[in-house]
DNA sequence: TCATCTATGTATAAAGA
DNA sequence: TTCTTTATACATAGATG
């Protein structure tokens, strides 16, 4: 009799995990499950969600249809009436910081994605710092050269945009209106 | 063989609900669930989490712990710091799906401002669904006609890159892999 | 609207590959 | 270790009060 292949789910008590590679696996999972069930309900309810979380670490991972940022300064503005004054967005009084903030938003999205071809491309080296880091990627060397060609295309094309109506500082070509300065992508490729 | 006296939990689709009776009971369950999943992630691995939902009404609906206000300051500062990275896109595990996400946020955005110059064509009618609405006023229309058209462009070349890679289903434009499209106006009537 | 019930879909804890 | 598999716990669609 009854010899099981696997005892099947558990029973857990809600409380923290002390194992560590325990803990590193349900995060990972639950993480996923979580931004899973978001995404149903922007999808199925038509409503707008930003996911904030922090690891130990300090770590984050976020969620946000249509966008975090977006959405954190509606949160803010909406609760404190004024701007909070840590809310990004410059305030020029044209409407064009907001819109221009937005594109950064774009941008950066896209620059991101084209760094992330490079870190591909390149022999991705684990920083390692966190025993919680996972050094991996999926992606094959070929596809992440297709994808970094077509993202660079991208990012000029939205550069152009962006050029036509002024809203990046010509003399400066990394800075973007509202965030500036490369950033580290390390961190989401690598776990938690 | 009694005659059952339910039919259970029966499959859906992830698509928009359009029955509003629906949507609403379906809204305020999975919104629970939604809060109760991040409760449980945040007491099982220690993690800080902060959830914001906009109802398509402009409702606003919060989960945080310990704080959202507090949590979504360290984010803000975390963005605008010159020297540490950007938001990180939701981390699902798979790189593809992360990356299709990011995708589908751009595009999220390009529709946004592609909508917004058509709104802006057809003779300024404000109802204030979007955060870029009250300052919308404030553009010139041949600006916004340009706009609308480089975004059109720029839709059309996210959305190559995006067929390229097979990350949408040719056959659903409306489903995207994270989150659908934007808000009709119409649960817009429904007090939730 | 809001809670409850039931049957079933889905997420996931553990173990295996 | 990362990805699958398995069995089960949990979430929830639809009906009902």
């Amino acid at each position: 009799m009854a010899k099981r292949p696997s005892l099947g789910r558990q029973k857990i008590k809600i409380a923290k995990i002390e194992a560590k590679s325990h803990l590193q696996v349900t995060f990972s999972k639950r993480r996923a499950g979580l931004f899973k069930k978001a995404s149903e309900l922007c999808t199925l309810c038509g409503v707008e969600i930003a996911i904030i979380v922090f690891s130990p670490a300090g770590k984050i991972f976020s969620f946000g249809h249509p966008d975090v940022r977006l959405l954190v300064d509606r949160y803010l503005s909406r609760n404190s009436g004024e701007s909070s004054g840590l809310s990004p967005p410059p305030s020029n009084g044209n409407g064009f910081s907001e819109l221009n903030f937005h594109l950064d938003q774009i941008l950066e999205e896209v620059e991101m994605e084209r760094e992330r071809g490079e870190i591909l491309d390149g022999a991705g080296k684990s920083n390692g710092r966190y025993w919680w880091e996972e050094p991996v990627e999926k992606l094959g060397l070929q596809e992440a050269e297709q994808l970094r060609d077509a993202m660079e295309e991208l990012r000029k094309n939205v550069g152009q945009i962006i050029l036509r109506f002024g809203f990046l500082d010509p003399y400066n070509h990394d800075g973007f209106i509202g965030c500036s300065g490369p950033n580290d992508n390390l961190e989401f490729l690598y776990g938690f």
